[in-house]
DNA sequence: GTCCAGGGCCTAC
DNA sequence: GTAGGCCATGGA
């Protein structure tokens, strides 16, 4: 049998995004995700979180907090060694600071300092603008458009790649922007349903991926499973 | 002690 | 254009 065939066959199985946002949402209820006081303690979030669990990242935060850091004038300012040690936690924390920093710039130079001025920016020109800082790729970009900003892009990761790929949904080749553009496709423009089915697919993947027998357990099992999730 | 986490950059081919 | 190495901490 050819794939296209077997997805023929199975066509009628694969559940629509739609029923997996349901199943979910039912699942969990309101994930209420980004946690963040601000839109720029999103953004700050956002960076901080690139390949890093986020239990580090909070405390980070909270150290920039209690360290009166959470400012972009501050972070720009400061003594470099201080953001580190604040950042530290969670981790690459030198790569971290200097990523911090030229964002900080960015947003002072080109917008007072205020996420909300950006935010008033089409959504494909900020993203440009972003994508044009080193340290920030196009998930970073999104979490920034869609939590700090609040413009309707959906967030892909790589929680979303192992889970959709795993229910036959996505390919594993599939590239960023395809599988981005599949969500805009099949799914209504909603910026607070973004960000909801953003925040259970993530709260499914800490639960779940690649922790068997907990596997087993996951609320997408009622699906066809087409591979395992590693 | 080992593995892994919501990435992104750089280099070599 | 892409595969592989690198960046670092903290929890399981």
């Amino acid at each position: 049998m050819k794939p296209c065939d077997r997805r023929k066959r199975d066509i009628k199985r694969i559940p629509t995004l739609m029923e997996i946002y349901n199943t979910l949402s039912q699942f969990y209820g309101p994930t209420g995700w980004w946690p963040g006081d601000s839109p720029f303690e999103i953004a700050i979030g956002a960076i901080l979180t690139q390949n890093t669990a986020w239990t580090n990242v909070e405390k980070a935060i909270e150290k920039l907090k209690t360290e009166n850091l959470l400012n972009p004038y501050k972070i720009i300012h400061c003594d470099r060694l201080q953001l580190e040690q604040a950042i530290r936690p969670s981790g690459y924390f030198r790569q971290k600071a200097e990523r911090l920093i030229i964002f900080c710039e960015f947003l002072i130079e080109k917008y007072g300092g205020k996420i909300e001025n950006m935010a008033q920016r089409n959504t494909t020109y900020i993203r440009k603008e972003l994508l044009n800082l080193k340290g920030i790729g196009p998930e970073t970009a999104d979490d920034i458009l869609l939590y700090a900003c609040e413009h309707s892009i959906f967030v892909v990761d790589a929680y979303t790649k192992r889970i959709f790929s795993r229910h036959g949904i996505l390919n594993e080749d599939m590239k960023y922007e395809e599988i981005q553009n599949y969500f805009h496709k099949h799914l209504p423009k909603d910026v607070h349903m973004y960000k909801e089915y953003h925040g259970l697919i993530v709260w499914t993947g800490k639960d779940y991926c690649r922790k068997t027998p907990k596997c087993s357990q996951c609320p997408l099992n009622k699906y066809p499973i087409i591979k395992d999730c590693f």
